[in-house]
DNA sequence: TGTACATCAGTGAACGCGCGTTCACTGATGTAC
DNA sequence: TGTACATCAGTGAACGCGCGTTCACTGATGTAC
C-alpha cells in the first residue's frame, strides 16, 4: 500500500496561520499584514502565496477553526458538569475561556466586515453547533423546572450575550470596573455566572 | 463687550468627525483614513490636519464624544423608568439603543488597541460615568429587595456584559440566532431586557 | 469709512513608506518504473 | 540501484497603489484703530 507522503518541511500552513494569530494577538486584525507574516514565519514575503490564495482566506481558515475550537470547548465543558444550571455556567464559562485562550481568533470570528467581503463564515452556520449547545443545556434547565415561565430562545440569547459582552470588554480593552473587581480573568467569569446561576436558581419556587 | 466671533464656515471641525463617523460605520475602524475623509469631505487631503493633529486625534475625539453621549443615554432612559427593575432595563437597553445609534463611535470607544496607542481615554476613566448610572441602579433594586444576597459589582458587571454582548454582536456581524429570533433589534433588546428583569424579580419572595 | 494686519481654512505638490499580489525561477524531495 | 519526471516550498525582483504627513502658499474673512 502507499505511504501517506510526509510533510516536506514542519507544516508551514501552520507556521503562517501561527504567525498570523500571533500578529492578530498584538496589533487586531488591521495588524495582519501577508509580508509581516512572512517575516515572523521566516520567509520571503511571497511564499505565504503558496499556502493561501490571498489576505482573506488566511481570516477564512482562522475564523473557521476558532468555530470549531469554540464548539469543542463548549461540549467538553457542558459534559463535565452536574446539575442543569452547572451546565449553563459551564457553557458560559466555556465560551468566555475559549476567547481567553485564543483572543486573535475571537477578534477574527466576530468582525466579518473586515474580511474583505464574506470569505468568513457567517455566523448563521457555522456558529450552530455552539448554539445548539446552549439551546440542549436550556432545554435541560427548563425540563428540571428552573425558568420553566421564560422563552428558551431568550434565556439562550441572554446568556450568549452575558458571555459574549464579558469577553468582548476583556479583550477590547481594560474592562470597565477591572479595578473595583480585580483583574484575574477566571475570577470575573466565575463572578458572572454565580450572578447567573444565582438568578436561574431563584427561579425555583422550593 | 466683544463678540463670540461665528464660525467661518458651518463647522469644518464637525464635517470631518461626521465623515469619519460614516466612514467607521461603512468599513470599520480600518477603513478611517484621512484621505478618504477628506474627500467625503469636500476638501483636499491636508485640509484635516488644521483640525485634528493626526489620525489617532480624530479616533480619541470620537470616543470622546461617545462616552458622553452613551452617559447621558443612560442616565435619561434610567430617570424615565419607574420601578427599580424597569430602571436596570431601562439602563441597559440604553446602553444597546446607544450602540445602533451611534455604531462608528461604539466601535473607536472598545478598540483602544487601534488608536494607535492610548490617545483614546481609558475605560477605566472615562466610562465611570456610565458605570456610575449602573451602580446606582443596582443598589436601588437591592434597596427594594431585590437580588439582596449578591455582590452589588458582580451584579453591575453581569449587566453591563449581557447590554455590551447583544450589542456587541449585534453591530459586529450576524447575530447569532438572529434567524430564530427575528431582526428586529428594538425586539431583541426588549427581550433579552425582560428576561433579566423576570430573572431579577425571580429574587424576590413574595 | 478706510487701511493695515492677523487669523483661519483650504490648496496642491511632494516625501517616503509598506502593502498585496504576480511571476519566472531554483533547488530539494518525493514517486514510477 | 538508477534514471526521469512531478511536485512542492521558497526566492527575489517588480508592479502599482493608497496612505499619513509636511509645507509653502493663497484667498477670504475678521479685528483694531
Amino acid at each position: 500500500m502507499t505511504r501517506q507522503r510526509p510533510p516536506r518541511s514542519d507544516d508551514p500552513r501552520r507556521a503562517i496561520l501561527d504567525a498570523s494569530l500571533s500578529l492578530i494577538s498584538e496589533g487586531g486584525i488591521g495588524a495582519l499584514s501577508m509580508r509581516e507574516v512572512a517575516r515572523r514565519a521566516g520567509v520571503t514575503h511571497g511564499a505565504p502565496y503558496h499556502h493561501f490564495e490571498d489576505r482573506a482566506a488566511v481570516l477564512a481558515a482562522i475564523a473557521h477553526e476558532g468555530f470549531g475550537f469554540l464548539e469543542r470547548g463548549m461540549r467538553s465543558a457542558v459534559a463535565a458538569a452536574g446539575d442543569p444550571i452547572a451546565r449553563f455556567e459551564a457553557a458560559g464559562r466555556a465560551y468566555f475561556e475559549f476567547a481567553l485562550a485564543f483572543p486573535a481568533h475571537f477578534r477574527v470570528m466576530f468582525r466579518p466586515e473586515l474580511a474583505d467581503g464574506g470569505a468568513v463564515p457567517t455566523m448563521d452556520t457555522s456558529s450552530m453547533g455552539a448554539f445548539g449547545v446552549l439551546l440542549e443545556v436550556v432545554a435541560a434547565c427548563q425540563a428540571a423546572g428552573i425558568a420553566k415561565g421564560l422563552d428558551p430562545k431568550a434565556l439562550v440569547l441572554t446568556g450568549w450575550s452575558t458571555a459574549h459582552g464579558l469577553a468582548a470588554l476583556w479583550i477590547d480593552g481594560p474592562l470597565i470596573g477591572k479595578a473595583a473587581l480585580g483583574d484575574d480573568p477566571a475570577a470575573l467569569a466565575r463572578t458572572v455566572g454565580a450572578t447567573m446561576g444565582r438568578l436561574l436558581a431563584s427561579t425555583v419556587r422550593p
